[in-house]
DNA sequence: AAGTGGTCTAGACCACGTA
DNA sequence: ACGTGGTCTAGACCACTTC
């Protein structure tokens, strides 16, 4: 029993294109046509099924591109809703840097969160570990060194936002120690470790795209079709000594960057940030 | 016949892992274990149906979820491949900027990957179209302006690496006509304009990273699970005046930014980059 | 020709959410 | 209780690649 729908092809002689991706490039164009909104819901699984003529399998592999390209999110009992972002733009240029912070600011993150009026909240946790051969090499220490690593997780309105982790040589955590201090440094450990004479005058950035781990979306709260935007930044001192290497990993869907280069007196005091 | 293969539960009590999951699970710690080593070849999904007691709806399943995560690629005929990266890293706060190029240099991209001791390649399309609202407001010119559409394919080693557009407004390419040439602009078009009098002194950066569009995909020759980095860079004069707006896709898997901020003298002078 | 993945069907039971 | 998605089976034919 294999009767086929007449498929749509693009081209005369073309082999037609099979029936979930027909389905998958409805289903997104009805999208993005805004015909199911951000926030909407789709129709169920079983009113496609009578809508395209097809098996459930062939309805739930056209909804599955759907989910990897990001545009839709299923919920058991619920059914699929169309994704709706807020994105957040991190100015990284001037994040954390001292030349532009007061000193009455706290850390940078609760900073710009709630200046963007929305409420931060963060966890912390501590460890002490063996310096691996890359963080020893990036942080000038001897391979097998102690570092310290500060964990943070990072909440904006409850919703999972990024995880953190800092790994500060060993030495460092010595002479400034509520760097081990599992709770937040109010003032920010940046600002704290200049006011107690570290002061880190340039920063090498990292930038990265890829899928979560598995437990990076448990952490964050992704689904199937949701980037992560790994950030890698290295401090160092006036002396070319570096103090502390972070490395954060953000939801793709909620966050954006950006960078101001170069005579920062010729651009827009304000720039208009649209989606 | 709903013959269930006993199931591995992480905890007693807890209800088992889906089996499709555990297939996902055990495939993605013999490929992170170093058991399929980038590059090799998966068993077919036949040997897994015998190896696991499932379905094939179910080993698919399971290697569908090493797709989305971007670990494997399917090929028609030929099996699962382990994925594997060779990663190009681009160092944004340099790039473009004429305080770093000499003038005997190239194009930026062009240069950059031959330093790397690859080959470049590039395709170049131009339209002239009305400018959207957003664009005319970024390049400050009035709603329904025309601009100039400067399209770029960019390969590395005849692999798809970039796909970039300019826009620049009408105004600017009367002045400088090389802008609308549909080849190339050996010198690089930043440094063209540099020397007719129009220096950019000032740049505004934008990153984000998400799943790309079936165009995007197919142009960039990516698969599921793969994202892309997307960049967004304003150029400014000395007069506050923004000169053009250019948008890069970057495929996610093969490319990596980076900024140097601060007193560059304070950062080591060869960062050494490591995966 | 043989083997591999790609597509599709038809039907089953389960788990979750809402009412 | 009912509807929704989540998981799974068993088997079919097709298209591509390799030998």
């Amino acid at each position: 029993m294999y009767e086929q729908v007449a498929r749509v092809s693009d081209d005369v002689g073309m082999s037609p294109a099979p029936l979930y991706r027909q389905i998958a490039d409805t289903m997104r164009s009805d999208i993005t046509a805004g015909r199911f909104p951000p926030g909407s819901k789709l129709p169920s699984e079983r009113e496609l099924i009578d809508r395209f003529g097809a098996a459930r399998g062939t309805v739930r592999a056209g909804l599955n591109v759907l989910i990897t390209e990001g545009l839709i999110t299923p919920a058991q009992g619920r059914g699929y809703q169309v994704q709706q972002h807020e994105v957040f733009t991190l100015d990284a240029s001037r994040h954390e840097n001292l030349l532009f912070s007061r000193p009455e600011d706290g850390d940078s993150f609760s900073n710009d969160v709630r200046h963007a009026g929305r409420a931060p909240h963060q966890e912390f946790r501590v460890e002490v570990t063996e310096a691996s051969a890359e963080a020893a090499q990036r942080l000038q220490i001897e391979d097998g060194g102690r570092i310290v690593l500060r964990y943070c997780r990072r909440f904006v309105d409850d919703t999972p936002w990024s995880i953190q982790a800092t790994q500060y040589p060993q030495w460092l955590v010595s002479e400034n120690p509520r760097l081990s201090d599992p709770g937040d440094v109010v003032e920010g450990t940046t600002r704290y470790l200049a006011d107690r004479g570290v002061k880190q005058v340039a920063f090498h950035d990292e930038w990265a795209t890829r899928m979560p781990t598995p437990d990076e979306a448990r952490e964050l709260q992704i689904g199937p079709g949701i980037p992560v935007l790994v950030w890698v930044r290295t401090g160092y001192t006036s002396e070319k000594r570096p103090v502390r290497r972070t490395v954060t990993i953000f939801r793709g869907d909620l966050n954006r960057v950006t960078y101001d280069l170069g005579d920062t007196d010729a651009l827009p005091t304000e720039e208009v940030n649209a989606a």
